[in-house]
DNA sequence: TTAAAAAGTTAGACTATTCTAACAAATTAA
DNA sequence: TTAATTTGTTAGAATAGTCTAACTTTTTAA
């Protein structure tokens, strides 16, 4: 139905509206590596299409029709993950990339036997949330460990990223999701925390990675 | 390297090839259901490619590296059917058009991990060989249903086709990779025969279905 | 409230694939 | 060995995606 091409412009599209609903050219431009009169013409084609409302100058904004997609590409990338690491047992920091290819194979029986063989699972080897077949979504709000206060404990939930040099970064600290960390010390000069780990270590991350990893607190300081 | 329409046509010439060595241009593009000049171009482009060896209105052959990856993808969609059949359940009647998908991922590790999981298979579920990552195929002369003598007992070693609808003509005859089949009779009229099954049926196939199955003999009269 | 800067558009061009129409070469049949 | 028939090629066009160059509109800063 969509093309391959057409199905990254709209996941794009999503994951870009998410945080203001609006959504302009340049970025997506930059997003995708693609240069702006392209986007431009591929919007074009994706509003007589109408997955996007799409108004020159105006922003971009994905119909209901193109909200279902976007979510039903994110719902394959996700269980594709999850499956080539806890079926395939690959590592959390080499699956996207298989996964963006795998998105695009078109057949429901291939999706739904993953489902079944992964127990229907809620969250994406990142902690990010797997939307239902109905495209229904599990959002929460989420602490950054970068606004975590001093001497609070909290889980590791998600990574907002699935970039490999930043999985890796986080193996090289010896960080998965669902470890407990505790915040012992914010650097107020650059916003480097140090924290206690399980592993009894003492773990520094910069503010550019703490504000990658979603947290949730489990116990607060009495 | 190559795009998924170069593959396609790459993996089409390798299995036109088999039998006589040289593909008409008329051939393949029935093949692949394409008009005649669109394989007119793509040979020239192939051939620019030094994928494929063609003088107009000589033949095409494919060069050493086009054999090498017609071998690579074919190994791609076999071991892909088998991780589909074996790992997650499917049908063997089910994975051909879903391979036919996955055999375009770029990824070593997927499919090295899929070759573990396997333990090296040798043949995929419709009982072709898999060609190692070398390239190696294993080819065996195979005798036809439609060529075994009355009164041999013959055990089915492949399948000629991975069409849906002839493999679940198979699967409602009730016959499967490995079972054991003596051929009771053969109509000298139309060529059908009639099996002895394990099932104990008795089972009738068409000459059209008994000539796509591959087997090996077992006993012979003594 | 002007003048830059940033963002968005149009026009025109190029590659990858594929098609139809028309013509040429090779093969087959009479 | 001619005349069909089949096979193969060229030429020209179309669609999906993308790009650069050259504007135009909006936004921002002075
Ligand atoms: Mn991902
Ligand atoms: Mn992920
Ligand atoms: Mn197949
Ligand atoms: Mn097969």
């Amino acid at each position: 139905m969509d093309s391959l091409t057409e199905e990254n412009y709209i996941k794009s599209i999503y994951a870009l509206s998410l945080a203001t609903g609006e959504v302009f050219v340049s970025e997506l431009a930059k997003k995708l590596n693609i240069k702006q009169p392209s986007v431009n013409s591929m919007m074009k084609r994706l509003a007589t299409k109408k997955v996007v409302a799409y108004a020159p100058y105006k922003g971009i904004r994905l119909t209901e029709k193109g909200k279902k997609e976007a979510l039903s590409i994110i719902r394959r990338h996700r269980l594709a993950e999850l499956f080539l690491v806890k079926v395939m047992e690959l590592g959390w920091e080499e699956v996207h990339d298989i996964a963006e290819q795998l998105e695009h194979v078109d057949s429901k029986r291939f999706y739904s036997r993953m489902d079944e063989m992964l127990h229907f699972p809620k969250f994406d080897p990142h902690g990010e949330p797997i939307p239902d077949s109905n495209g229904k979504i599990y959002t929460q709000k989420r602490t950054s460990l970068s606004d975590l206060a001093e001497g609070l404990t909290a889980t590791i939930a998600a990574v907002g990223e699935d970039e490999k040099s930043f999985l890796d970064h986080l193996n090289a600290k010896g960080l998965q999701i669902g470890d407990a960390v505790t915040l012992k010390k914010r650097e107020p000069f650059d916003g480097s925390v140090t924290l206690q780990h399980k592993s009894k270590k003492e773990i520094l991350l910069t503010h550019q990675v703490a504000e990658r990893i979603w947290v949730e607190v489990t116990f607060t300081r009495s």
